[in-house]
RNA sequence: UCCUCGGUAGCUCAGCUGGUAGAGCAAGCGGCUGUUAACCGCUGGGUCGUAGGUUCGAGUCCUACCCGGGGAGCCA
């Protein structure tokens, strides 16, 4: 079993130590031990080296002492520049003044590239410097931090429907027309004719939630807008569930128990992380249900008492987003919106036909909307007189009008933005941080 | 598309009412046995975004354009 284990992580010297990762050091206490990473940076005097090592689990300091290794192996560790990849071999020592409480007593040093001069320094840097070097820039600490967090986040989610009974359904990528028709899609030869990036998987995941009762899509959607702000990006990941048999109040009571399971694993899981970002922890931690729920029309009397008079019928724009959210230690449900504001298969409001059964989510500090969702309108003759008046294409919806003729239920769900949530988690100033390569207005590269 | 701020060394920036280019970090060399963005000394490093213009003289003033940050609109 060991032999096994050995050859199975490889390079370690056949009969040489175990290989550990620095997440793992605990376990290795008083052992020597194989690490191989990278150099994340280095101190050194005459006689000693500190060697700060990343394997992509954490960073640890290796302390080289000339004294133990002698004059050879000191003059390697002094030649191993800025993210060189390298090989330690050294004993795991628990050290109080260590970071990460545990220090490796190096016993040998092997370099295996040693890196040109890396760009990215240990000093500051600007963010377009950092984002046109991102494949570098992932190395670093901070999107690291993040980058993990959003791993969790994604499987957090994913966990979260799962244990509901929501099957996961995706939506196609390439669609013949706009889904909600308002927002610039990208377009892109298809053979002889054209196709655009999708801008939503709703109104699939509406028919696939007709055929198995509740489903989620998850996968990137697209937008050309020209937005230039620290709230939008051109490529994006969204999760959208939809269930069958559902209304509003449904909608927003998954999106709240969501939230909160999400959130409560990440605070679960990732500590240091969220150190290392240097997150308000006590802002997450209050994220507890029951959110407020208030209408459009609660909303603009909020609004008005705060000097910003919003004329009844318009949708909010950033600051007044921020502004409201700041009446909340939580995120706030806004449902119930004019028709007007809202997409074409919105239900509307039986107690006030000028309202559709529509519902924002603002998240606290500003992170502004990261849920929009709400009840779909279960009827044809309905759903045939919002295409017209919308002015979309009759014949590019004939299979969403099938949906409302073949067994038509009342329907509801929800879209989220992970980058958005993602960002409201990490504190992240712009949500291109929250997104391993991001795509801008103006980044295409790397 | 509009508003606003910016572009000077590899990076982050300073450069006053126009007078001939500067710091820290990084790199190279040397020193230091407990450093935590280590520290100390020395060295090299510039088409001041581009193109015009004003001037004896432009990083600095003017015009146009290019690129980027933030915001508006639109959205998750």
């Amino acid at each position: 079993m060991k032999r096994s284990a050995k050859e199975r992580i490889g390079l370690s010297g056949k009969d040489g130590p175990p290989k550990a990762l620095v997440e793992n050091l605990g376990e290795f206490v008083d052992r020597e031990v194989l690490l191989e990473g990278w150099l994340y940076n280095s101190r050194s005097s005459g006689k000693i080296a500190f060697l700060l090592l990343r394997d992509g689990s954490g960073t640890v300091q290796c302390v080289t002492a000339k004294a133990d290794v002698g004059e050879e192996i000191f003059a390697v560790a002094r030649q191993a520049t800025q993210e060189s990849s390298i090989r330690i071999t050294g004993m795991v020592k628990k050290d109080d003044r260590a970071p990460g409480g545990y220090e490796i007593m190096v016993s040998n040093v092997e370099i295996v590239q040693i890196a040109e001069e890396y760009p990215i320094t240990p000093k500051s840097h600007g963010t377009s410097f950092l984002m046109d070097h991102r494949h570098l820039w992932l190395r670093s600490a901070r999107p690291h931090a993040i980058l993990r967090i959003r791993s969790t986040v994604i499987h957090g989610l994913r966990d979260f429907f799962a244990d509901r009974g929501f099957t996961n359904i995706d939506a196609p990528i390439f669609t013949p027309a706009a889904c909600e028709g308002t927002s610039t899609l990208f377009e892109t030869d298809y053979f002889d004719s054209k196709a655009y990036l999708t801008q939503s998987g709703q109104l699939y995941m509406e028919a696939a939630a007709l055929a198995f009762g509740r489903v989620y899509s998850f996968g990137p959607t697209f937008r050309a807008e020209k937005s230039k702000t620290r709230r939008h990006l051109t490529e994006f990941w969204m999760l959208e569930p939809e269930m069958a048999w559902a209304d509003l109040d449904d909608a927003m009571a998954l999106a709240e128990s969501m939230i909160v399971a999400v959130i409560d694993r990440v605070l679960d899981t990732h500590m240091q992380d969220l150190e290392t970002l240097e997150r308000d922890l006590s802002k997450l931690e209050r994220i507890q249900k029951p959110f407020p729920r208030i209408t459009y029309d609660e909303a603009l009397a909020i609004l008005e008492k705060k000097g910003k008079t919003i004329e009844w019928g318009e949708d909010f724009g950033g600051e007044d987003e921020t502004v409201l959210a700041e009446e909340f230690d939580r995120p706030v449900f806004i449902h119930r919106w004019p028709k007007e504001a809202k997409a074409f298969y919105m239900d509307p409001d039986p107690e006030d036909k000028r309202l559709v059964l529509g519902v924002d989510m603002l998240a606290p500090e500003g992170y502004g909307e990261i849920i929009g969702g709400g009840q779909r309108t279960a009827s044809l003759e309905y759903l045939d007189s919002q295409i017209e008046a919308h002015g979309l294409p009759a014949e590019a919806f004939e299979w969403y009008r099938d949906l409302r003729k073949y067994g038509s239920v009342p329907h509801a769900g929800f879209g989220i933005g992970l980058e958005r949530f993602v960002g409201w988690i990490c504190g992240t100033h712009h949500v291109r941080e929250a997104i391993p390569f991001p795509r801008t207005m103006n980044r295409l590269y790397p």
